[in-house]
DNA sequence: GAACGCAACAATGCATTCATTGATAAATCC
DNA sequence: GGATTTATCAATGAATGCATTGTTGCGTTC
């Protein structure tokens, strides 16, 4: 092996699995709406589309099946699942608690100024995309902000498990990102978190938490159903 | 469509992948401990045991691996994971969290006798199984009802994390099965439980649930802890 | 004209094949 | 004799090939 065959130039030298790389591919594209819920494709489509052969393909696709993202129907290529009002129910109502715990274990756990100072980085972040009235970088501030708490959090299956239905409603969130009023309620709950967390107070933590996750679930289920969407 | 298609006296003749049953098998050989923990396995020799080729070994593996089961390291073939008591904590934690919200929006949900009876009839096969002091019946019985009142809850997603993380602690159970006291009071909780969910005291069943979940976890980290167990 | 059956086709499930790469062992040099 | 380098090997990642199966369209019959 010689040295030219290294790219110092290049800070990561790792090869990347044609797999790995079909999945998060695959997975961006479907989050971003760019594959559209209901959507099917045969395996060769795809195949073409991102270059590689079939077997790639569908180690991906049953990957991103056991998350949730598309069905593999047996003789009917690969479809990307839609989210309806029922399934964003069954969603919240899981990411509620398990996030809810999240919160009361971190303010049991004593984090320190790091954290603390990590979590209101993010809030401070969404406070200048408020100013700046720019939605897109409020939603990426957000996100930032719930994935630390989890993070935090220390339990990995937890963010796992987030992680995951976090994906499958992520188009949802990016259809009412326009239609919400401005979120700068939302802000002020995620001070009250960290303020709580800072403070160990467990159960406020989670209480606080949980009221926010259900104020969310309610407010994307009405505008849902305002615009007459009957899934996303 | 005819009538003809069809088949009214086989209630099921679908063929059943090889990856499907490559899935099924490798579960059912790691949960019941016949492949043990930390244990290394080429995809070759998987392949042979089961009598296929390497192809749906790969494509289950990639699914066990998403169910937290084995782990697929790039030269050393597929490892099964061992569960250590940090693991249990993060497994329990979960559990709890999700199956007392089960028990919480099954009381609120008004469940008909069906359902009720469902859940008494496993009670009633633990305490038959408590008094021949068979103690593999009792785990069969008692893993059915919690499978029940996950199911019963009406979440599927729930239902599908609440699995998955089952599988994860499944040989754990197995092993301190033996070791543990009589599971008597364990009986208890649960009537408790269905009394409270049929009575539509939702805070009530929830409560009762974590409790019984939480003295399960702690009476298992002790008896791991004690028999010098430092992974499962 | 409609419905049934048959045939051609297309997509998948799975096996097989090939190439890449990490590991191991042997051989040579210091 | 030990260490380093090289060569062989084994296992996986990925592509390809093949057979099975579901589907669609056409032809025939009632």
């Amino acid at each position: 092996m010689t040295a030219a065959m290294q790219d110092p130039s290049a800070p990561e030298a790792r090869p990347l699995s044609q797999t790995q790389r079909a999945i998060a591919l695959l997975r961006e594209m479907i989050i971003s709406n760019k594959l559209p819920p209901g959507s099917n494709h045969l395996e060769s489509e795809l195949a073409v589309m991102l270059g590689m052969s079939r077997t790639p393909i569908r180690e991906a696709a049953i990957m991103l099946e056991a998350q949730g993202l598309v069905e593999v129907k047996p003789r009917h290529g690969i479809r990307v699942l839609p989210i309806a009002p029922a399934d964003m129910e069954e969603i919240y109502s899981i990411l509620t608690e398990l996030e809810s715990l999240a919160a009361y274990n971190l303010a049991n756990s004593q984090p320190g100024d790091a954290a603390l100072a990590e979590l209101r980085q993010h809030i401070d972040e969404m406070d200048a995309a408020l100013a700046a009235d720019d939605r897109h970088r409020w939603a990426r501030a957000d996100d930032a902000f719930h994935r630390s708490l989890i993070r935090l959090a220390g339990n990995r299956r937890l963010e796992t498990v987030v992680t995951t239905y976090s994906d499958q409603v992520h188009r949802a969130r990016l259809l009412t990102l326009f239609m919400r009023p401005a979120p700068s309620a939302s802000n002020n709950d995620h001070r009250r978190l960290v303020d709580a967390i800072a403070a160990g107070e467990a159960e406020a933590a989670q209480a606080i938490h949980r009221a926010h996750r259900i104020d969310a679930k309610n407010m994307m289920l009405k505008l849902i159903a305002a615009h007459g969407f009957s899934a996303v």
